[in-house]
DNA sequence: TGCTATTGAATGAACGTTCAACAAAATTCT
DNA sequence: AGAATTTTGTTGAACGTTCATTCAATAGCA
């Protein structure tokens, strides 16, 4: 029993009523009590938080243990190495990523500009764009050059989102008689959703998730607009296919 | 006279043909010679090349001063630290940026389509855009949540750039009767560049200078059918204003 | 009694910074 | 002009700090 076991998680700019720690471990023997998976977790975000806060190159190992409110040698024990720690973070958020817009596009409707809009959204969930994240997710993206294993996990979520997107443009251009190339358009939405992020990580609080969505939406408007009505409400478009 | 004195600079893969190091410094007698200035642009350098080539948190100052041929404590006494280094650095890539675009743009013919397809392509130039300086540029940018003077020359150069993008959406809005806004536009385009530079940079060899540009100019003919014609080029555009 | 999780001190390597010594250039003096 | 002196640039070793990792000791739990 060292240090206060701090539940108080992220300042952000943003308040993200993010990741509680699920369990509300009172004492220390209900903490032990705690399955591996658990802790593990609470070490993740503990890191994200370090990333976010104080970046790559001054984010340490004391600094994550403290911030979980336990010992220095902890992480050695729950991932053998720092370097472990690090990926098994970027994983956790890539992971995150990747199913969060599976589900919000599976559960959207069906057509077209619905299917659109949900991916697009999806970016900029509360739950997946906060300040600390998009920090940590730079902090650890930006190092991938020297770490061939972060640049796979990069590539892998990424040509899922990509091809994903690309043919919902294709379909959304047989059905509205668009003049562009359904993948140009796909990597360009993808990009600018991109820029966004790392806009609203360097611009805290100069650059809200409110005014990135505004971007999105005026942007989508232009891009399909026989699909979506200025203000970005998707367009009822009866498709002759579906 | 320590270690073989290299020359070898970045072996990037898009084999940039970068920032030679003017003056060919044949003897150690000459090096000496050299102004203070080059010096310290020559340890610049080293810098980009470690960030590109390490990272961040692996970029020491005796890989520094390895890289550029000089002894350990060289560094120390043309920049007095790490930090202040670092620094420098950054402002050394936001200059040559923002220099490039702003004569890119005064060269460019006056009209919209022509001003606007300089500024879209000034950051996809050769000078810009090779991988070490994206690499080095995103490198430091991500650590610019602990570093407030990052923040600020990051902030400076996106405003400067953005509020001379927006007039000039506004401009093709009133000469091509969009719907858009520009703003929202402008801001788009910029976000959608500095996803593609966040592309180039992860994926290397699997996207280069090329695929980006044709997503951009594609993107162009999507939200500005009356002043670009399909294939990106520049259509002459009778404006009434101007 | 094992077994698993946790602790915190010890270890050794790596790094930024300092500094005394040195060398080349520039400046001053004769 | 040439010698003497100061200034400027450079070196590499030394220092102190910080950090990841290891590990013996310990405590809760089956």
């Amino acid at each position: 029993m060292s240090a206060t076991p701090d539940t108080n998680r992220a300042q952000d700019d943003m308040r993200d009523p993010d990741d509680e720690t699920p369990a509300s471990r009172a004492t220390e023997a209900a903490r032990r009590r705690e399955p591996k998976a658990l802790r593990r977790e609470q070490l993740i975000n503990a890191t994200i938080d370090s990333l976010a806060k104080r970046g790559y190159a001054a984010t340490t190992l004391a600094d994550v243990a403290d911030g979980a409110g336990l010992s220095r040698g902890i992480v050695n024990f729950h991932f053998a190495s720092k370097d472990n720690l690090l990926s098994e973070t970027i994983k956790f958020l890539q992971d995150e990523y990747t199913a969060n817009w599976q589900a919000m596009v599976a559960k959207a409707a069906p057509d077209t500009a619905a299917q659109l809009l949900a991916m697009v959204t999806a970016d900029l969930d509360r739950k997946i764009c906060t300040h600390r994240k998009l920090a940590a997710w730079f902090a650890l993206i930006s190092e991938s050059r020297s770490k061939p294993a972060y640049q796979e996990m990069a590539w892998d979520r990424d040509e899922r989102y990509r091809a994903t997107l690309a043919s919902i443009c294709l379909r959304a251009k047989q059905e509205g008689g668009y003049a562009f190339d359904p993948q140009s358009t796909a990597d360009a939405i993808y990009a600018m959703q991109e820029g966004l992020w790392l806009r609203m990580m360097l611009f805290g609080r100069g650059y809200k998730r409110e005014a990135a969505l505004g971007v999105v939406l005026d942007t989508l408007c232009t891009i399909f607009p026989r699909h979506f009505a200025t203000g970005g409400k998707p367009l009822k478009i009866d498709a002759e296919n579906q």
